[in-house]
RNA sequence: GGAGAGAUGGGUGAGUGGCCGAUACCAGCAGUUUGCUAAACUGCCGUACCUCUAAAGGGUACCGAGGGUUCGAAUCCCUCUCUCUCCGCCA
């Protein structure tokens, strides 16, 4: 979330912010923030003077206790209950205002970086660059919903939608040969070029408390978009963001131990509430997909540097896998709510006809770092010693099921006995054993 | 699932009603001295909010969380959460 301090000291800055993002009642959210700030600090004074009057009347108290002043002691226990009255009075007005600015300040978004286009939908993203060949498909190449089929095991399909529906639901598929090799193919591979570029590998939990989803801002507003266990008080990960960028929660990093560069696979559990339509068949959207992510602690004057790194990261991960793609800089309007800038790459899908989001990168700034508390100490500056809030970024590198769709559909071809078959990039055949779906 | 123990500052670990924001040791930082794969000594060494300032300073809170008792709580009472150990089960 943003900074209270922040808010009040650069209100024109964060109207204009919430402006290019249209924040509805920018101004009067503001102001309503500020207002209710500057109460609080006034209640926190008169209750800190209560209470340090109070530390002083107990121990003139005890002194005369001991000297057996019963008069005097007559005269200390009414001042006592005056000051008793006020503390009690400003306790209560802080116990209303604390709230009230906390659930204010979880309904702003963060604001986005001055490159970020004004604009309100997807239609409004820029397109920062295309890169590779649309490729020109044989007559009658399918989309990979109708791909698959008979690619599995004895004529089954590569990726089993039906018998996924049996064991879990719609959305959980079952990949199954040369589908699942190729899925672990994908993983090592991706896991071994964010090694490569100095990333240290970890394995979270799959699971989280609440504590990490407010951390890094899925509660209190996306609540309904994970998967709860109830009984034992647990969220699925959406991603593992969350996880993985709550191992920094409540840190203060040293200095010396920054950047801080971390990436992990693991499978993401999204529910996906309300989403329907042509775009959701098959492998475009999926309750449970699997994803190598990256996570950056940066101090802020590096952080934008480190967001082109990664951005640059993704496109070479695509440039290899030999998939067309291009890379939007998404508008104020269609930026996830915790983000200061966004990156989206997505690969064109030759037989669908469309381009599909593969990779997300962002730059939080502090809003997540505000809330996880997540700060280093300043070595060498004016304010040398202090604590600062750090960013956090992250960004995945990549999902694999539509990675997967533009493979099978970009790579599919006609052998010279009519039938179709699909190439392997050339990258993955030593990831998965094979150079053909056939 | 059953039984028990515990939660204190980066770590270990004292502290059972006022002299405790907290002893001691280790780690860390700065310095002195000797001199050399290091030792000794001295000082510093938590976080947050508020206030003030050129800087320093001042106030308050925090001993797992929340409530209660009391003039006064790390310390007493209640509730909750978490962790550990043993048993059971088990990849």
């Amino acid at each position: 979330m943003l900074q209270k301090t922040f808010n009040r000291e650069n209100r024109e800055l964060t109207l204009a912010g919430l402006r290019k993002r249209n924040f509805p009642n920018a101004e009067a959210v503001i102001d309503e923030v500020i207002s209710i700030d500057t109460s609080i600090r006034y209640s926190q004074d008169q209750r800190d003077q209560a209470r340090a009057n109070l530390k002083q009347l107990s121990n003139r108290f005890h002194t005369s206790t001991r000297a057996g002043d019963i008069a005097g002691l007559q005269g200390i226990k009414s001042e006592i209950e005056a000051q008793q009255l006020r503390l009690k009075f400003y306790e209560v007005e802080l116990d209303r205002l604390e709230p009230n600015l906390n659930n204010l300040l979880y309904t702003i978004p963060n604001l986005p970086h001055s490159s970020v286009p004004a604009g309100r939908s997807a239609d409004d993203n820029e397109v920062v660059l295309e890169h590779g060949e649309i490729p020109v498909l044989h007559e009658g190449a399918k989309p990979h919903w109708e791909l698959i089929q008979g690619f599995g095991p004895n004529g089954t399909a590569l990726i089993d939608f039906e018998l996924g529906n049996k064991i879990a639901g719609a959305g959980f598929p079952v990949y199954r040969g040369k589908g699942a090799r190729i899925q672990r193919a994908m993983i090592n591979f991706f896991l071994d070029r964010a090694l490569e570029a100095g990333y240290m590998e970890v394995q979270p939990p799959i699971v989280i408390n609440e504590a990490s989803g407010f951390g890094t801002g899925q509660l209190p507003d996306k609540e309904g978009q994970m998967y709860y266990a109830t009984e034992d008080k647990l969220y699925l990960i959406p991603t593992a963001e969350v996880p993985i960028t709550n191992l920094y929660r409540d840190v203060i990093v040293a200095d010396g131990d920054l950047p801080i560069k971390n990436t992990g696979y693991t499978p993401c559990f999204r529910r996906e509430a309300g989403s329907w339509g042509a775009h959701v068949r098959g492998l475009n959207r999926l309750h449970q997909f699997d994803k190598v992510e990256l996570v950056r602690i940066e101090k802020p004057e590096n952080s934008y540097a480190a967001l082109e790194e990664m951005s640059l990261h993704v496109q070479k991960l695509l440039q290899e896998l030999e998939l067309p793609y291009r890379v939007l800089r998404l508008c104020g309007g269609d930026m996830g709510f915790t983000s200061a800038l966004t990156y989206d790459m997505e690969v064109w899908s030759a037989a669908q006809g469309r381009w599909l989001e593969v990779s997300s990168v962002s730059n939080f700034e502090t809003y997540q770092a505000n809330r996880l508390k997540l700060r280093y100490r300043v070595e060498r500056s004016a304010v040398a010693g202090k604590t600062q809030l750090l960013h956090t970024l992250n960004g995945s590198a990549l999902a694999l099921p539509r990675i997967l769709a533009s493979i099978l559909e970009n790579n599919q071809f006609l052998t010279e006995e009519g039938k179709i078959a699909i190439r392997v990039p050339k990258v993955l055949v030593s990831y998965c054993g094979f150079e053909v779906f056939d």
